[in-house]
DNA sequence: TTCGTTGTTTATAATTATTCTAAAGAAGAT
DNA sequence: ATCTTCTTTAGAATAATTATAAACAACGAA
């Protein structure tokens, strides 16, 4: 449980006016045992339940990409109409249950190490995600 | 250097009736020494190039739609606003060079065996895939 | 070949996720 | 308090994709 006044530090320490807005999506995204699978109206939602004030879409936007961009949020590589994010921002893999559109997390343990044996030059690896599809 | 005739076999394989648009847009995908990596829009643009007789982008997206579902294109998991499908239905991985938005193939000897460690009850798996992010 | 059926193409409209805009509001510094 | 800067917001704009329904083309049977 990570209290408020955590929260508005944090967005302080990373130049973000720590808003009553931002503190909710805080709240709802990063007070939790687990890590969290998201798309942005997923999020819209739950804070529409979860939080008396409200919030506007625009503002989810503005939000996730903020964080996104702070590397408090991982854009998920997945097939979907809908953009996913990740609360669990280390090096990890998913699994996608593609009949339940739902995505699962994957321990880089689970997988074990990834060698990539080609180079491109002058590129230099960013990231290595593993997508593990599963049907029935 | 596959003929009209082949395309049009194949079409009839696959209960899918050989209009010349669609043998058109087979000649542009796969007439091909190496494998191509593509958007709806790259190949709308390609074959209004290519072709004499001009295809709707409706038509387009019917026939990728069909192809995919028949198993001749692959759609390649990305974070990306457009969908990518691949012509290469094989078990491979991608690099994805972020700031020019390519994709590049890797061959599945270029990344090493793959081990899954953990399972989902009552699910298989499907497919596993590897996406490569690439910056400068 | 002709006819009837069924599948296909097409322009266009509809839908959906996302981004943009500009005005009002709130936070922070002085 | 006041000023500046950042943020929120509703709503409009954009862009990819899907749906619609009418015209058209392929196929099979007579």
């Amino acid at each position: 449980m990570t209290s408020k006044q955590e929260f508005i530090e944090k967005l302080r320490n990373s130049s973000l006016r720590p808003t009553k807005q931002r503190i909710n999506i805080c709240e709802v995204l990063f007070n939790r045992d687990k890590t969290f699978h998201f798309t942005i109206n997923d999020l819209f939602n739950l804070i529409k339940d979860r939080t008396a004030d409200k919030v506007s879409l625009a503002t989810v936007y503005n939000t996730v990409h903020a964080f996104h961009k702070k590397g408090y949020l991982k854009e998920i590589p997945i097939n979907s109409n809908q953009t996913y994010f990740d609360t669990n921002v280390t090096d990890h893999h998913h699994f996608f249950d593609v009949k339940e559109e739902k995505l699962i997390d994957l321990k880089n343990e689970d997988v074990g190490p990834i060698e990539i044996q080609k180079s491109i030059p002058g590129k230099k690896i960013k990231s290595v995600e593993v997508l593990v599809k599963l049907e029935d």
